[in-house]
RNA sequence: GGAGGGGUAGCAUAGUGGUCUAAUGCGGCGGAUUGCUAAUCCGUUGUACCGUCGAAAGGCGGUACCGUGGGUUCAAAUCCCACCCCCUCCGCCA
């Protein structure tokens, strides 16, 4: 979220920046009310200073009715003229904050320019896609034979794509919360448990609203929405604070449950586990300083890289392109996971940098040394998302007999070698 | 859900209609004194917006901001209404 000022005076880069990111804005209709909110601001001005000096000569000279009846008069009039202007202004302003809240982030200068997703660049690639001298069954066959995952009965209990984890399933899942937060805190993280359920304006403020309401399960009489991501009640944390200098960079992790409606995505990728509408996550949020939030982006993905070479997992990383970079990213890297079952590269992990866009709607800022005041830079990924780790360790992990070995990582948590029935 | 108390600049506190242009303390920043530290003394102090000057840092002028939003009034931190949040007690409840 922009002020009015920065939009006006950088126009021709938001338009570009717009348009990269697939956005549309009433540039015009800014523009105009721009001008014209000026203009009011400035005659209600003029009409406030005249008031306010007749308000001291009538307080001076109270006891004189004769003298202070005409001022008052006058006074009243300007009244009347400052309520209609602010009428007017207070319209104004709404429509231009709805018309600045649809203003995406600008992409850094190091992301690529592109359309979709044949313009992200791999920019990593880890780990060895094994081949095997068997067919690798995709995890939901598998799954269901082990009697670890059971869609069946998710759906009966909800709908579909609500998945069942059962047994060692259920067991694998709670350890693997606990290896990544565990990995986490032992890097400097501070643990946090938060709401699932958040207001209207923590999402706005990192950005998922206005734009994804419809991709959010929403709660009608409460007007709360179940978070997509723990990055919004971890990043609203420090909602209308003035930080410290000296307590930055701040580094949190989060297990959260994370819900995302998913219109419209049925048919594509939908099977097992790839895409759920309740899924876990561990998730990672830094609050830092702007001078030094690009190196942080970097280290923040090799935590979350961390996590898959512990577990032995192939990946890659990939730099997304200014069309894909999300509506508050200045620039995003996604990591996928190799999973030979399905045949697929799946993101387990989104790792972005949003500068101040976060920081300036939830107004979050911090002191520096010289008494000033500066907006924080925030960044987030997750560390990572359950199911797609999932898939990847019963796809990459399977033996020709139907068994899942146990990846030596996990092992001190589900004291166990192998999933067999 | 009910009753009472509260929300004032980074923090803590004062302020019941008109020099409030929001006081005071702490903290922060700058300086003085000083073997070191501490203490003391002096100065300083927030945010947003509009206009104007400037390449910029910023300067100057103005307006607003006392939980949020309305209302009364010539004039609101102060009076009235609604809502939000915090604390105490009661009720209900996993």
């Amino acid at each position: 979220m922009y002020p009015f000022k920065f939009v006006r005076e950088n126009l021709d880069l938001l338009k570009k920046t717009a348009e990269l990111k697939n956005q549309k804005v009433e540039w015009d209709k800014f523009e105009e009310l721009d001008n014209e909110r000026r203009r009011l601001i400035m005659f209600i001005e003029e009409r406030k200073k005249w008031q306010k000096d007749l308000t001291e000569k009538i307080s001076r000279e109270k006891e004189n009715k004769d003298l202070i009846t005409p001022l008052i008069n006058q006074a009243r009039k300007y009244s009347d003229e400052i309520n209609e202007a602010e009428n007017r202004l207070n319209k104004i302003e709404k429509e231009l904050e709805k018309i600045i809240s649809f203003i995406p982030n600008i992409p850094h200068s190091s992301v690529p320019v592109g359309k979709d997703e044949k313009d992200n660049v791999v920019v990593k690639e880890w780990g060895e896609k094994k081949e095997k001298n068997f067919q690798v069954l995709p995890h939901w066959e598998i799954g269901e034979k082990l009697g670890i995952l059971d869609f069946q009965r998710g759906s009966k209990i909800t709908g579909s794509f609500f998945p069942v984890f059962k047994g060692v399933g259920a067991f694998l899942v709670r350890s693997l919360i606990n290896f990544m937060i565990d990995l986490h805190i032992k890097n400097g993280f501070k643990e946090v448990w938060v709401p699932s359920l958040v207001n209207r304006d923590s999402l706005f403020n990192t950005g998922q609203l206005p734009k994804l309401e419809d991709d959010m399960y929403y709660l009608e009489r409460d007007d709360f929405f179940l978070i997509p991501t723990a990055e919004v009640p971890v990043t609203n944390l420090h909602k209308n604070e003035v930080l410290n200098e000296d307590d930055l960079p701040i580094y949190y992790v989060a297990y959260t449950p994370c819900f995302r409606r998913e219109a419209g995505a049925y048919g594509k990728e939908t099977k097992g586990l790839i895409r759920v509408h309740q899924f876990d996550k561990v998730e990672l949020v830094k609050f830092v300083k702007p001078e030094t939030s690009y190196d942080e982006l970097e280290t923040l993905l090799q935590e979350a890289e961390k996590v898959l070479q512990l577990l032995n997992l192939p990946y890659r990383v990939v730099l997304l392109c200014s069309g894909e970079l999300s509506f508050a990213g200045s620039k995003c890297y996604d990591i996928e996971v190799w999973c030979p079952g399905v045949e697929k590269w799946l993101e387990v992990s989104s790792c972005s940098n949003f500068e101040s866009f976060q920081a300036r709607r939830a107004n979050i800022k911090f002191r520096r040394k010289d008494g000033k005041t500066d907006y924080v830079h925030t960044l987030n990924g997750s560390g990572i998302a359950l199911p797609r780790t999932i898939i990847g360790i019963i796809e990459n992990y399977q033996t020709e007999n139907g068994e899942i070995i146990v990846p030596d990582v996990l092992r001190d948590y589900m004291k166990m070698e192998r999933i067999a029935i």
